[in-house]
DNA sequence: ATGACTTCCTTAGGAAGA
């Protein structure tokens, strides 16, 4: 494989957006998707209509709420992990690990948080911990490691059209930060914001009060790259048509390109 | 500001999202 172009999407509610899903796939050809808030059980998860779109996938749902699932366009995931470790009492599919083009994917929706203060704040932060734990086990491996999905953070202030009406939501607390902060500091990259800069870039866009018609959004879907992936990193975007779509997601996938893995160096002769 | 939209689940309105 020439290069690979992995994305994430939360999708909010794949029964209802199968066909916009299936438009993407189409359009962008992506050779990985991890996707969140499925919203669907395991039995109603549309892998008939993905298959017939080129893809295999391994999928974590749960009624309602939650879900994700990770896409491999002609392939099959190889699954690994299904929930994170450290809680057995961890109820919700919020992540999902496979193997898939020499890769090891892993897919996850951070819990939202709001109300803060609170339990699902409270949630929110300990599941973080956890992510954190496990994510310094996989970037200790050596493997090549890519970490996608709805973080629920929004890093800082420059990820944001206009901090001020959301100083006292969830995703931009201090404690919010300093644990996305910490993740990074294991030696993560994270793709977007080193691909662009300073500038300004984002992947949500709620249905209040005209944001998507206004661009007011916010970058929340990450794509963390382990240090074998971070120098293959080659591009990296979002899809923001498919947020100007009809009936859309709130969010737009975003999405990078890692160049094949660098040829062995050849005997001397 | 218990707001606004939108989904799910169920069939009128609550829970949850961010």
């Amino acid at each position: 494989m020439p290069a690979i172009k992995i994305a994430t999407f939360n999708i909010n509610g794949i029964r209802s957006r199968i066909g916009a899903l299936r438009h993407w796939l189409e359009r962008e050809a992506p050779d990985v998707a991890c996707l969140q808030e499925l919203k669907t059980a395991d039995e109603s998860f549309p892998a008939r209509e993905l298959r017939e779109a080129g893809y295999g996938a391994v999928w974590h749902g749960q009624k309602s709420w939650n879900g994700v699932a990770i896409l491999a366009r002609g392939a099959e995931p190889v699954e690994v992990r299904r929930g994170l470790p450290g809680d057995p009492d961890d109820s919700h599919s919020r992540y999902l690990e496979a193997a898939v083009h020499g890769i090891l994917v892993g897919c996850l929706y951070l819990p939202n948080g709001n109300p803060q203060p609170g339990p699902r704040f409270d949630y929110k932060l300990a599941w973080f911990a956890r992510l954190i734990d496990h994510a310094q086990t996989l970037f200790d491996s050596g493997h090549p490691v890519v970490l996608a999905g709805d973080y629920n953070v929004v890093p800082t202030d420059v990820d944001i059209y206009n901090p001020r009406s959301w100083r006292k939501d969830a995703l931009l607390q201090p404690e919010s930060r300093e644990a996305y902060a910490r993740l990074l500091a294991q030696g993560w990259t994270d793709a977007l914001r080193t691909h662009y800069g300073e500038e300004r870039i984002y992947t949500f866009w709620d249905y209040f009060r005209q944001h998507w018609q206004t661009n007011s959004g916010l970058r929340i879907d990450h794509l963390l790259l382990s240090a074998d992936l971070a120098p293959r990193l080659r591009d990296a975007g979002v899809d923001t048509w498919v947020r100007g779509e009809d009936h859309p997601s709130d969010h737009a996938p975003a999405w990078v390109v890692l160049n094949r893995p660098a040829a062995r160096r050849k005997r001397p002769a």
